[in-house]
DNA sequence: TGTACATCAGTGAACGCGCGTTCACTGATGTAC
DNA sequence: TGTACATCAGTGAACGCGCGTTCACTGATGTAC
């Protein structure tokens, strides 16, 4: 049956929600078309609907998520705000409202055209949103460091991700957080 | 027909050979155990004499690529080598014979207990390499060195395979090679 | 060394299953008059 | 404002397909005598 104009674009909201975060949790071939719409309380035929493809679905969350995340949230007002969120527990613990690089960077390669175009538009934002970070830097060298910045974070939370040792997992993101703030504090 | 036990050991090598690259270059869910065996030159049933399960023949695999690379090659003499090695087009270019923590470590959080415990001791195993390779540190930092160095790497080479875009890719290896290269150069 | 037989790596048909996608249909919504 | 009708978001059965796995079978190999 039918839905109101309103009801069918909050129902389209759900699954981008609720996509972006079960691609980040599982990964995208980890998610079906089933387990998408059930989360958004619909049934598969719907996502058609809305999006045409799975595929499809995958670039538009990924383009729903980079929009979400365009402003860094107030709180972060340092780079040191920033390694320390990223590069602790709870975000290691919790990839579905996480980074988007970390997430789901080692599958890129083997995406659509579309996928892999906003993915990259993702990296570039972050790379933005951390040199405006880098306030002491002069300008023309702050997104070299921000995009070398962004490569440790996001090989260092990979990598506490990935194994299987919690000890050895912490000591992935302290030495990484120890490199980038140490290395900061002798340029002050 | 039952073959020599000389060639069945040869053709047990020729499945995780076969397998270490395929999963580098596929992903674990990207090969099935049709394309592992065929690429061997056999048939989807001998998986099951050799290994019992896909998941067995993933952590073997792992295993086998680790035994593998146990040794750095001699041509690797300092950590400016294996930077040069690790951060360059043809290591991005040909992740079938390339660093596993790049290719397969966002989809670590997601395999088996047995194919986890081997990764990690891979992981382990390549910050013991890189951290000989940093003569001109104190010993007892020198581990943690290269796990922030590794972390650095394997972020890098992710990133620039995951975008779409060449240029940016080269600037992602470059910017990461001169933190690398250049953190070094002011410890001396 | 020769013979008889047990072993078992490898084959290929078949299994259930979940995948992404299609499509005829439903019926409340939105709109034209 | 009220009526008639077109729209289309959402449903659910069905599709072909490839997945990992099982299993009866083959027949050269390896071994016991």
């Amino acid at each position: 049956m039918k839905v109101s104009n309103q009801q069918a674009a909050a129902n389209r909201e759900r699954i981008l929600t609720e996509a972006t975060k079960l691609f980040r949790e599982h990964g995208f071939s980890g998610v079906g078309v089933d387990a998408l719409t059930q989360a958004a309380g619909l049934t598969h035929g719907s996502l058609y609907s809305h999006f045409g493809s799975k595929d499809s679905l995958m670039a538009e969350a990924l383009s729903h998520g980079k929009a979400q995340t365009a402003k860094v949230p107030p709180a972060i007002k340092s780079i040191d705000d920033a390694v320390s969120v990223y590069l602790s527990a709870a975000h290691r613990d919790n990839p579905g409202s996480g980074c988007y690089m970390a997430a789901l960077g080692c599958d890129m390669p083997r995406q659509s055209k579309d996928v892999r175009r906003v993915f990259t538009e993702i990296v570039r934002t972050r790379v933005k949103q951390v040199a405006a970070l880098l306030l002491k830097r002069p300008n023309r060298n702050r997104d070299d460091e921000a995009l070398a910045t962004i490569a440790t974070m996001v090989g260092a939370l990979t990598l506490a991700r990935a194994v299987d040792d919690l000890e050895f997992s912490e000591r992935i993101l302290a030495v990484s957080r120890a490199r980038i703030l140490r290395k900061r504090q002798k340029k002050r």
